[in-house]
DNA sequence: GCGACAG
DNA sequence: ATCTTGTCGC
């Protein structure tokens, strides 16, 4: 599989990165409900690297909303094109990202991100950021907590509480399985933050963690072993 | 100033 | 994220 260049007009450092990060940030849409649960498809998205090899290895999985089943799967390998900052971590994992969604076939529905989408330190995390540069609907569920606060939410699945940027509720800690620690939901693009937390649990009907970044986890690791060769 | 900090 | 074996438990 050809390895895809960073983007010639990616930006090169943290500044122009900021730059670019509030430019897009006012494209965001957060007025719309976004679509109904267990209709259509859904679309896992995640990355595995290989700083060493300067490689990243990206995985893009659809699955039928309602049964969970793959529907189609697509990969892509590129040279990493930024360096892990916290709040900057999406221009680490879009361009390769943007490959393996491009590869798709099939109608991908509502994006679900390994990270966070508003909540982030400028309200514009990885989902945010890849639901404007695609125009579709995104969420961003995270296995940590960030910078931010919270409260324990109750222990069965479904509770949550809210995710606190100096007092406004930028996301969920959502407990998605009895007795286990939570998962952080927030919205990305045109959806609300109910209807993220009620696809993450539909999502969720067996692991902590969404099938759809189960999926897309497993695949991306297997791509990179791949381009390692 | 120092530490924390999605993946 | 990644470095990494076995092991306890359902």
């Amino acid at each position: 599989m050809a390895i895809i260049g960073v983007p010639a007009d990616w930006p090169a450092d943290e500044a122009a990165a900021l730059a670019v990060q509030h430019a897009l940030r006012g494209r965001l849409v957060l007025d719309e409900d976004g679509p109904p649960v267990g209709e259509g498809h859904v679309t896992g998205l995640d990355v595995a690297y290989d700083d060493a090899r300067d490689l990243v290895a990206a995985a893009a999985v659809v699955l039928d909303a309602g049964t969970l089943e793959v529907v189609e799967e697509a990969t892509a390998v590129g040279r990493v094109s930024f360096p892990y900052v916290p709040g900057l971590l999406a221009f680490r994992e879009i361009p390769t990202v943007l490959a393996a969604l491009d590869a798709l076939t099939a109608d991908p529905g509502l994006l679900v991100c390994d990270g966070y989408g508003l909540a982030h330190p400028r309200r514009f995390g990885l989902a945010g950021h890849l639901g404007v540069l695609t125009g579709r609907v995104s969420i961003g569920v995270a296995k940590n907590p960030f910078t931010f606060s919270y409260e324990q939410p109750g222990g069965e699945r479904g509770d949550f509480t809210p995710l606190l940027a100096q007092g406004e509720e930028v996301g969920r800690a959502l407990r998605t399985r009895r007795g286990v620690k939570p998962v952080f939901v927030s919205v990305g693009h045109r959806i609300s933050l109910a209807n993220a937390c009620a696809h993450t649990l539909a999502l969720t009907p067996r692991y902590r963690i969404p099938e759809t970044t189960r999926r897309a986890d497993a695949l991306c690791r297997r791509a990179l072993a791949e381009a390692r060769g």
